[in-house]
DNA sequence: TTGAAAGCGTTACCAA
DNA sequence: TTGGTAACGCTTTCAA
């Protein structure tokens, strides 16, 4: 910047103010262009180490997530990355293993970092300490999945999970099945609370008997990738003890595709004799073997609208911004593995 | 740090070497107790733009590729992250439409937060000017799968294509297949191009007829997760015209699912009447309703090795060690597409 | 073993 | 419309 200031015979504040204030720029036409032109020879570049220090704003963000490496949390992140950038912000994605202490070292990394935002994912549980913290101070922090997790007010974004389980048992009920399972492995997360219950609930509206839970032994799948075999073995035993109890299985769609797996191994047809239904419109449910009917969640639209949210807060100065909790729409994909084609 | 050090009666200097320089730190045991202590008491955290101004590192490295949705690039991504977290840097990962402006301009902003390092995944095709630049320029920088693709010499990791390629044929010989089909779209990318030769060349040693190519005419799938109806009616077309000519069909992950799901409504059972054969060892091909025999090319620990080779280059103050290539190894992952069971 | 000074590249603030 | 000054928080270098 010095250098073009001095080819310029211009003091370099000058040049600083043409190079930035774009809009209410009040240098002179003739300097700006000199100074534009200047800086496209000399390869300008700003530095934004020396700009975040001085300006005490560095146009990065942060996004935590237990693990982006498929699903919501990376259609997330994709989203998120994406929309920052064509406003000019970076994103520094980083992941953990789904504890509270992890989370609280990574918020504080990236606030060495003077991040100007956070979009989190909290953890399933733990005490958020410093989540929490930079909430209080009027931090902006848009938290995905947070709202029936924290007890704290916060901007949120959750899809409806309610929604969710009402679509998969509507669409079972619509196409004649009544008799419907519901398998999961021991339900941690508070996502499988809410959609179950909304599926008991419709159930009950509808004067059916209540679904029958299908629970698999097994510690939750931590990492994905990995091997499937443990879970087949869990799905395998518990599906065996049911056999004929059911007519519809209800699942996110990993499960959803495993069980299939199963039932087809033993004969059964599907649609013909069981309906699979999963959740999350993943790969597995589009690319699958199978296509399987699946509840998509929008989470790239999420993760647009998480900085939508994030930047409305960084341009308010006083953090005087009532809390937002946005609710995104989910929809269901009809496939054959619900429907006779 | 200055608040600690006026607490403290010393100056600001010394506070930052007792809280820097752990190893060989020659303050006096006394003083540099003190200061942990003050700096524990006041939460003292390191200014990291601050530190990076001044110390031109910024302990920040920067991962590029194409879109790190799916497959290697995200699991390379999670390898690359979860290592340089270990390490004390953070990684900003972006993704980009595969093409080269994007890439130079992906490639300049992480130059202005002055990395320390990149990780890219070059686009396909395109002058790599700035890729071009950071490497001759002495920058380091670590490619991935870009050593049949660079014009010039460079750190690489790239998965062995060719052995990728034999390890496939090998296996569908070794089980009895001799008509096989390769499957793909029209092949932008270098890697069918390297593995595709791998298998005629292996066909041909073996005295047996080259493999019948069949491509599915379709622009290159950029956006995944979108929907499957344009490469299954390509693919289905495809097949249609070559019935029977083939009895075991080798693709990617993707692809292979979809042709095997084509095959199935056909009538055609797998693995008994064809044989079909994955690469990539993707989550379709572990949780898929069909467990599909794959190639899996160790992705994440990819990741982690290219940060070995960012740390070793980083360290050296001169640039004159000596370029390296690292094929890292494929394994035979068999499931149930390929063998009765 | 500690201190002093300088400065990294930029922007905020006020004076001209 | 432009210039000057100071400062952001830290590390480097050298002197005490």
């Amino acid at each position: 910047m010095s250098d073009i200031a001095r080819q310029a015979g211009i003091h370099v504040t000058t040049v600083s103010q043409i190079l930035n204030r774009r809009s209410n720029c009040w240098a002179s036409e003739a300097t700006r262009r000199h100074v534009m032109k200047l800086a496209g020879e000399l390869g300008y570049r700003p530095n934004l180490a020396a700009r975040s220090l001085r300006s005490g704003r560095s146009h990065v963000i942060g996004y935590i997530s237990p693990g982006f490496g498929t699903g919501s949390p990376n259609s997330r992140a994709m989203g998120l990355t994406d929309t920052a950038m064509q406003h000019d912000y970076t994103v520094i994605v980083s992941s953990h293993p789904n504890d509270s202490e992890s989370e609280d070292r990574l918020i504080r990394r990236l606030a060495d970092r003077s991040m100007d935002g956070l979009v989190i994912y909290p953890a399933d549980k733990g005490p958020h300490t410093e989540l929490r913290r930079l909430v209080n101070d009027g931090f902006p922090v848009v938290t995905l999945d947070g709202s029936a997790l924290l007890d704290f007010e916060c901007d949120d974004i959750s899809p409806d999970y309610q929604q969710v389980g009402r679509l998969q048992v509507r669409h079972l009920l619509e196409t004649g099945r009544r008799r419907i399972g519901l398998i999961d492995t021991i339900p941690t997360g508070r996502i499988n609370v809410i959609r179950d219950q909304a599926i008991r609930d419709l159930l009950a509206r509808e004067g059916l008997p209540p679904p029958l839970e299908l629970q698999i032994a097994i510690e939750d799948l931590q990492s994905e990738f990995v091997d499937a075999e443990p879970l087949v073995t869990g799905i395998r035993a518990c599906l065996e003890t049911q056999r004929g109890c059911f007519d519809a299985l209800i699942s996110h769609d990993t499960l959803a595709s495993l069980a299939a797996r199963i039932l087809m191994e033993t004969g059964c047809r599907i649609p013909g004799d069981v309906s699979v239904m999963g959740a999350g419109n993943s790969i597995l449910a589009i690319y699958g073997l199978l296509p399987l009917t699946s509840i998509s969640t929008a989470d790239d639209q999420a993760g647009a609208l998480a900085f939508g949210l994030l930047m409305d807060r960084m341009k308010q100065k006083r953090a005087n911004l009532p809390f937002r909790r946005i609710v995104s729409p989910s929809n269901l994909i009809v496939r054959s593995s619900t429907i006779r084609t």
